[in-house]
DNA sequence: ATAAGTCTGTTGTTTTTCCAACGGAAAAGG
DNA sequence: CCTTTTCCGTTGGAAAAACAACAGACTTAT
């Protein structure tokens, strides 16, 4: 497990931990390691979680396919980010989405118990972690909200508009790439790849935005 | 503060509480109480959170509108409910959203840095509120991946139907009330409220569900 | 290098939603 | 009890999105 200490130090969760912190950490909450392949399911909608996650490398899709077969992705999952949080309460229930790994993936697990059950003296680190996680909750809470307001746009094209600027204020430029390709980006606002295509072009022709591939520019009107 | 004992008794945050403990930890966290008309703004955009918040009585709308004036309902507080945990994440911003009094409510404040901190010898419940904190805001987590499901649905009457059975499957039975008027509904699902109305009588007449005003009642097809 | 597969923009048609406006029913207020 | 306001369903025209299908550019695999 050490050799992802250094991750583990850039995480939310772990922010302000020495190394010595979080070695002692990884072994008081009984972390584990596990890799998926490119395409593979880490999860899927019905199964249950008893551990708290952090992605270590590669991509995981949080998306959900309806009765009808429309895929939807709820959520994207970057190296460092937390995950799973939401179905540790007991009795939460099955997990109603899948969760899939876009890339080859290795994930952390660590013993959610063993985290809000404080361990007095061996982890000088536990409280900061706990505030940690509080924070990072609540980090996720907020982009929930954020995703929430793209997605209560009544047009695709406002979806679009209101995603990319939030995304230029997210990375602090106005030229950014976005983790999506076309289909990607349709399916995470809910919107018709080809009727978005069409929309990002009448973007582009009248001179809000430019793009090529994932990298977008907005410019001033 | 002795007053909303019982209440608080009930609420998720305090589950598993006794009275002593409650009325300790009231102190301990510098709770306080205000007071907000019907109509009210509880908060308005670009304001700024120190607090954690329960709703004792009332009911509160949180709401966004956009720059052409478009009003989305992204949530909605019931008494008992804990809100604003999204922004007292150090240097998490300002408020993106409005929340406003849809009744008369009384809302009760919490010093979060004091429920964060731990107060080792005075509060035996806190490390219990801390587990109940952090179970409470996955929670609110999950609903909120919950309503995306709901907006992530390409028409209207799908909207309708998801959020309608999910309602049904949460109050345990087929007939419910839900509590939101048409408009609210309509501002709630980001969709208009004309072709919603009309898109619920489709419904009805098709013999998929049955309502009065805001009770309705699903049907096996 | 070639072939297969994927990604993206484009177009035309169909379907759905949005919008504005109206009237009746119900609720609120005096 | 009467007036005023709010709520809800309905309609028709305008606008937008969904859908299906296709072709060129680019990737990937062999």
């Amino acid at each position: 497990m050490k050799k992802y200490v250094p991750l583990l130090k850039r995480t939310k969760l772990f922010s302000g931990a020495g190394d010595d912190d979080i070695l002692s950490m990884l072994n008081c909450l009984n972390a584990t390691a596990r890799a998926y392949n490119k395409g593979e399911y880490a999860f899927r909608q019905g199964g249950y979680i008893r551990d708290l996650m952090i992605l270590a490398e590669g991509r995981l899709h949080i998306q959900k396919e309806d009765y009808w077969g429309n895929l939807n992705i709820l959520n994207e999952i970057r190296p460092g980010e937390m995950f799973g949080e939401a179905y540790i309460v007991p009795n939460s229930g099955a997990l109603m989405n899948d969760v899939i790994a876009t890339e080859a993936s290795t994930v952390l697990f660590f013993d959610i118990d063993r985290i809000l059950t404080a361990c007095p003296s061996a982890c000088p680190f536990h409280t900061q972690l706990l505030k940690n996680m509080f924070y990072t909750i609540s980090e996720k809470n907020k982009s929930l909200v954020q995703k929430l307001s793209y997605m209560s746009a009544r047009s695709t094209r406002e979806k679009l508009l209101s995603y990319l600027s939030d995304e230029a204020k997210r990375q602090n430029s106005s030229s950014f790439s976005i983790p999506f390709n076309r289909q990607q980006l349709a399916d995470f606002l809910s919107v018709d790849r080809s009727a978005m295509s069409g929309e990002l072009c009448k973007l582009r022709d009248e001179g809000l935005l430019g793009f090529h591939k994932s990298e977008f520019t907005l410019y001033e009107v």
